[in-house]
RNA sequence: GGGUCGGUGCCCGAGCGGUUAAUGGGGGCGGACUGUAAAUCCGCUGGCUACGCCUACGCUAGUUCGAAUCUAGCCCGGCCCA
């Protein structure tokens, strides 16, 4: 396995849920081309994690680099977040086979306050010196033609397109933008901007992280390492995880929610999710299935929630699939105030959120997914004539989406 | 800049003047089954407080009783040439 010198063990947390580091010559005593002699310093060092601030929700995927920055923080490091206020507008072309839209400024801002909300849990923002967070528009805004042809000149077409996206799209014929060779760049030269010593991604990121070592030594600085980590796989088990595809767990969603989901977390991923997103160590993990998937969602709901609401929700997502309803069940709440009664039930069923649309709540009542305290209901035009024949009750459509009208 | 091909619902992809929210896949959602997994089977898959009414085939104007299908202009891509 990984060879090193004795004296010099590698600290365990470093290597878990790692894919690669890179460069890494474990035997080497040159602290250029060892992290482990890098960490040895006296002085902490710098740990850029960058996050563009693309969307409004964060997911358990981004959670992974951001719980190795908590690492880095806990061994005494000082985690450099950089938000990507500048580059979320032109979008990271990476594993996209479309360009982004472009966001407005305001977008930007809204999204990096979000952000930094959600995760709240998992960095450490209280220790003076563990962080320090940067937007990027701060050096990328007042970069003249010059510089930028500065940077565009360290880099060759030809490295451009070994990074996989570009030669792909090329290859398929599809459209490669220009501004999206600059992308790297600006990513690599926030690594100059701050003085990183190490840059934290997905494996996604090497190219990315590799200009930044390139640009450092360009500009004088030493290179930083760059530590890699796998791309978590989605809730149905096959594709990355990512909002566009919808098989994600987002941060902030409640704690029923979150519960639900990973509690059907597929066999095949299940190892994966806990290597990455617990503390959990082979054999502490149940060898039960079922077992499994609940020791996993129990333990992923209580970082984001605290422990006794992922007991509550753990119960209350047993009872609704047994049909045990009772009114102690934590769910989410609907006031039903906002309805004009008489309504038709589906209407009651779009505006609570339970369905997207309308017309789907029609289709689910139809389809038979829709439950009124544990009861089948498949009447589309149920019209209720007044809110006391609703409140109070637990309306659900599938197996982990209800609420309580109230 | 010139030539040429093309832009269809979440994605791919049919349709090429006239039943029709638009064949067929994929994906997604729901149901049965199960371990709230996998596999399999079945149904649904534009919107709307909805027996009806809207909006849809790049955009905008036309030709038609009638167009996603025809014409013109524009926008956006691919390829070839410069």
């Amino acid at each position: 396995m990984i060879a090193h010198s004795p004296s010099t063990p590698e600290p365990l947390w470093l290597h878990r849920g790692t894919s690669e580091i890179f460069p890494h010559s474990p035997t080497s005593l040159d602290p250029s081309e060892n992290i482990i002699q890098r960490l040895m310093d006296v002085r902490p060092l710098r740990v850029k994690l960058g996050i563009d601030p693309t969307g409004t929700e964060i997911h358990l995927g981004h959670s992974i680099p951001m719980r190795k920055l908590r690492s880095f923080q806990d061994a005494g490091h000082t985690a450099v977040l950089i938000i990507g206020d500048f580059t979320a507008r032109i979008g990271d072309p990476t594993g996209k086979s479309e360009m982004r839209r472009q966001l407005t400024e305001a977008d930007v801002q809204e999204n990096a306050a979000t952000y930094l909300e959600q995760i709240q849990p998992i960095l450490d923002f209280n220790t003076p010196g563990r962080l320090e967070i940067r937007y990027n528009s701060e050096w990328l805004c007042g970069l003249d033609l010059s510089k930028v042809l500065d940077l565009l000149s360290t880099t060759t077409v030809g490295q451009m397109l070994a990074k996989e996206g570009f030669a792909e799209r090329y290859g398929r014929s599809e459209p490669v933008y220009l501004h999206e060779f600059l992308y790297p760049l600006m990513q690599g030269y926030d690594s100059v901007a701050v003085g990183a010593d190490v840059e934290l991604g997905g494996t996604d990121q090497k190219f990315n992280i590799a200009i930044g070592r390139d640009l450092q030594r360009h500009f004088g600085l030493p290179a930083q390492f760059g530590l890699l980590m796998p791309i978590l796989v989605g809730t149905d088990g096959v594709q990355k995880m990512s909002k566009s595809l919808g098989n994600y767990v987002g941060l902030r969603e409640d704690a029923l929610s979150m519960y639900s989901k990973l509690e059907k977390t597929p066999d095949r991923v299940i190892d994966q999710y806990f290597e990455l997103l617990t503390h959990f160590n082979p054999e502490e993990i149940s060898r039960d299935p079922r077992d499994r998937q609940k020791q996993l969602a129990l333990s992923i709901t209580s970082q984001y929630h605290g422990e006794s609401a992922a007991l509550a929700a753990q119960e209350s997502a047993l009872s609704l699939v047994k049909g045990t309803i009772h009114n102690t069940l934590v769910v989410p709440e609907f006031n039903l105030s906002t309805i004009v009664f008489p309504a038709k039930f589906f209407y009651i069923l779009s505006a609570s959120g339970l369905c997207k649309t309308s017309s789907e709540a029609r289709r689910q009542i139809a389809g038979g997914g829709v439950k009124v305290d544990g009861n089948p209901m498949g009447d589309v035009n149920w019209l209720i004539h007044h809110s006391h024949e609703l409140r109070g009750r637990i309306i659900q459509v599938g197996k982990n989406k209800c609420v309580r009208l109230i």
